[in-house]
DNA sequence: AAGCGCTCCTGCAGGC
DNA sequence: TGCCTGCAGGAGCGCT
């Protein structure tokens, strides 16, 4: 399962790859990755568009084009849910069982597969306005995690994979910064002590970095 | 409005 | 050996 990191990489990796490409052609395997875009809607804006940049916010991957023959911006939002894979292969390699949408770049194909079609490659970037603040960022404010903490019973695991409290953060690294930090996953957010908090605040910070440093510095050649 | 249960999907492991 | 069951899990939805 993707989370802040493998994401954050796979967005360096494929930045520099995708810029200024041109989609030639479009096969949607799997219409519901799409949603709520139809696949007509999705063919006719993104064919013939071209790739200007890639950004990521939480564990979304954010496509910019910019729409053939005109200016228009467009933003194809992406997730990699918990299976989902992108990267380039050669048009005459065979598609992967689970290839949920193909982009014909000319010289190479661009695919996004899924096994379990979890992810999403949609138009529609609402998701994103729902986001909490970047763990890495300076929007993530002690002060402002702690009130969100002090507001729910639920075990503090559960609450650091609300994405609507700090973002990216999934199962995995979850884990990760309460055992870095002492704390118990079944603790009750409410429960935690000051020192407790600003504790998990500055481990949930140090395991997204180190996976980032340790990930960036292996090549990425699972692009098959 | 927090909290909870449900749904989406496939692959895999365990039981018999 | 092979079938069946249940689990895994990010996020959105609807209900309380």
């Amino acid at each position: 399962m993707p989370e802040l990191p493998e994401v954050e990489i796979l967005a360096r990796h494929l930045r520099p790859l995708l810029r200024g490409k041109i989609i030639r052609e479009i096969y949607v395997r799997r219409e519901k990755v799409l949603r709520p875009t139809s696949p007509a809607q999705f063919r006719k804006i993104l064919r013939g568009a071209k790739f200007l940049g890639l950004t990521r916010r939480g564990k979304y991957l954010l496509f910019e084009l910019r729409a053939k023959n005109s200016r228009t911006p467009i933003s194809l939002l992406g997730h990699l849910g918990m299976t989902g894979r992108m990267f380039f292969a050669g048009k005459k390699e065979p598609l992967p069982k689970h290839a949920a949408v193909v982009f014909d770049l000319g010289a190479k194909n661009f695919i996004y597969e899924d096994t379990r079609y979890f992810g999403r490659l949609t138009l529609d970037n609402s998701a994103v306005a729902k986001l909490g603040p970047e763990p890495l960022g300076k929007d993530f404010e002690p002060v402002k995690f702690s009130e969100n903490l002090k507001r729910s019973r639920q075990p503090v695991k559960v609450k650091l994979l609300d994405q609507s409290l700090v973002v990216g953060v999934g199962n995995i690294y979850a884990s990760e910064a309460l055992f870095r930090a002492g704390i118990s996953p079944r603790r009750a957010a409410n429960k935690l002590t000051a020192a407790q908090i600003k504790k998990l605040w500055r481990s949930i910070r140090e395991v997204l970095m180190e996976a980032i440093d340790c990930g960036s510095t292996i090549p990425l050649n699972f692009s098959a």
